[in-house]
DNA sequence: TATTGTTATACTCTATAACTATA
DNA sequence: TATAGTTATAGAGTATAACAATA
């Protein structure tokens, strides 16, 4: 088993985890990335969504209206251009949000359970490393683009 | 930035980097995943691989037929029960499998590419016991069933 | 003419249940 | 009555292209 299968295989069981954490919260993974974001960059525009995750502007629709009916977010219409619409969170939405932080907090815990502290700053450092390496956006999921989506995987 | 999301979304990138690596070999991750067992294993069933993978039945049906459409796997009769169909690999499956064990050379290589190669075993052995913790079959991906297998992923 | 947001459509992956042939 | 393999069906998630409103 080398560092790249483990790689592999501990990321879909870290992100199947904390789909199943956060399922108790009511939201979804992609959900969560949007939420961090809004608050985050507030008064962005749809369009800068998803340049920012790099997806597909029909997503975004997808997305937005979920979080809307879901009552955790809102559209505004932009006053400088009439085509754009503003999204933002509803105080619920940040309510939310403050559980996803605490979930993330749980979520991180138990993933490096194992490890002492000094161990988990040297996992940390590696892992940054390598990420960085990779080309990777921080804080931003990669997804499964190319990747058929399957169980049965030898890496 | 924790260990728990970098995790996540280095494995996935590590998941895409390696698909896109095997599909010059003209094979998809399960399908490797398959061939590999298959001759590490031989002479299971159908039935021997859901349970290996914790896969559907239908699953297995399916990657099979695949494989046995690209002439790298054969069902074959078993003698003692006839119900159950034995999964083999042909000499090209075995061929394939060979350039498929080159190409998780160089993509382990190029994961672990920034590190020295005292870092490397610092990292696998980290990788290790966060797996070994989480309860991980050593050689199974654990697939993204709970997971919406979404892009824009905060975690 | 280009851009924002939206809708429509098709395609892939997956889970479930029903079916057959054997045991 | 149970099991191995298969088939059928429906549901998610996704990509693509077309569209209306606005710039």
């Amino acid at each position: 088993m080398n560092a790249a299968f483990l790689l592999t295989q501990l990321g879909t069981h870290a992100a199947n985890r904390f789909a199943e954490r956060i399922a108790a919260l009511g939201v979804s993974p992609p959900q969560v990335g949007l939420l961090r974001w809004i608050a985050q960059s507030p008064g962005n525009s749809q369009q800068a969504m998803a340049r920012h995750f790099d997806i597909q502007p029909s997503r975004v629709v997808t997305f937005v209206d979920e979080l809307e009916e879901q009552g955790l977010a809102q559209r505004r219409p932009d006053p400088t251009d009439r085509r754009v619409r503003i999204v933002e969170l509803t105080d619920r939405g940040q309510e939310v949000l403050r559980g996803v932080r605490e979930v993330m907090r749980e979520h991180e815990e138990e993933i490096v359970a194992p490890l002492s502290a000094e161990e988990r700053a040297q996992l940390h450092e590696l892992l940054r490393r390598v990420a960085e390496e990779a080309g990777l956006t921080p804080g931003v999921h990669p997804g499964y683009r190319s990747l058929p989506p399957r169980i049965a995987r030898a890496n």
